[in-house]
DNA sequence: CGATATTAGTTGAAAATGTAACTATCAAGC
DNA sequence: GCTTGATAGTTACATTTTCAACTAATATCG
């Protein structure tokens, strides 16, 4: 068989997944006590300013119950305001509030120079088409689908 | 800021990793009851036949608590055999029983199929180049470094 | 309208992970 | 040889995640 291991791209995205979060998650966790889905469930509202939970399940990809979780600590930690849609009582529309702006900006700014810092070395062609590479991988996920958490 | 989170490599990284990962977990979770990291230290010894706890710490990035976990329910499932060394009776030097071989001959084959499967449609350049820069972002691991858990 | 099904989100318990503190063995210096 | 310091690995405890079962609100259909 000409298969090697080491080749493997699940394995070779997680390293290269765990070994780039590694250090960014210090700023988030160590500066704002916040988990990864929280961190997660921040960008995204401050990205696409208002969204419902499951809105953001979709979007992000995150189980129903690791966002619920998330914004409840988000919530109380006053990132987020979450306000029930009057015409229909199951959803609460997110946002942030002016903290949580503050944060999302500040983080923003450190995301923007942690990632040209991990792609100082790469051409810009390389970029573009590493980049292009992983959200062609992201879309395939298989029939599995059914867990998500 | 010309800063878009949606282009953020860990964030990209991660999201790739785990839809990449979910639908191969399938099969060695459900068929052969492994966690991620009981797979990851299984193929580890599969691929370079005998190691001690520490080595494999050191190859795949894993924190001695994970291994340490990962290589006793490996051994309780029989699919790994520890000896200890005479001259230094600090190490035990793991290895694949047949059965754990077998294990791994399987999973190999799953893994070659589901690794092409994921390529189908990238050309050889693009492969190469994809892999090659998982690779190098893997080698940067910031100054970090501290957890590794 | 009333019964059943769906959808949004929450909660509780079990499993896994992260963290630190620990044991056991060996190495080095006096 | 004995004390101090590393190294290999385990264990205990706290935090997170997974999973299933739940509540609440709305939609559907007889």
């Amino acid at each position: 068989m000409d298969f090697d291991i080491e080749d493997f791209l699940p394995y070779l995205l997680n390293r290269a997944a765990e070994s780039s979060s590694a250090s960014f998650q210090q700023i988030y966790k160590t500066d704002f006590g916040m988990l990864r889905t929280e961190w997660r469930v921040l960008f995204h509202l401050g990205y696409y300013n208002e969204m419902t939970s499951s809105q953001i399940c979709q979007m992000a990809d995150l189980h129903k119950t690791k966002v619920s979780r998330a914004v409840s600590a988000l919530e109380e930690k006053r990132f987020i305001h979450r306000i029930l849609q009057d015409d229909d009582r199951r959803f609460a529309r997110l946002s942030l509030t002016p903290k949580g702006r503050s944060v999302y900006d500040e983080l923003c700014a450190q995301a923007a120079q942690f990632h040209n810092e991990l792609m100082a070395d790469f051409t810009k062609e390389e970029q573009d088409l590493f980049i292009d590479c992983l959200r062609r991988i992201r879309g395939r996920k298989g029939q599995g689908q059914k867990g998500l958490f």
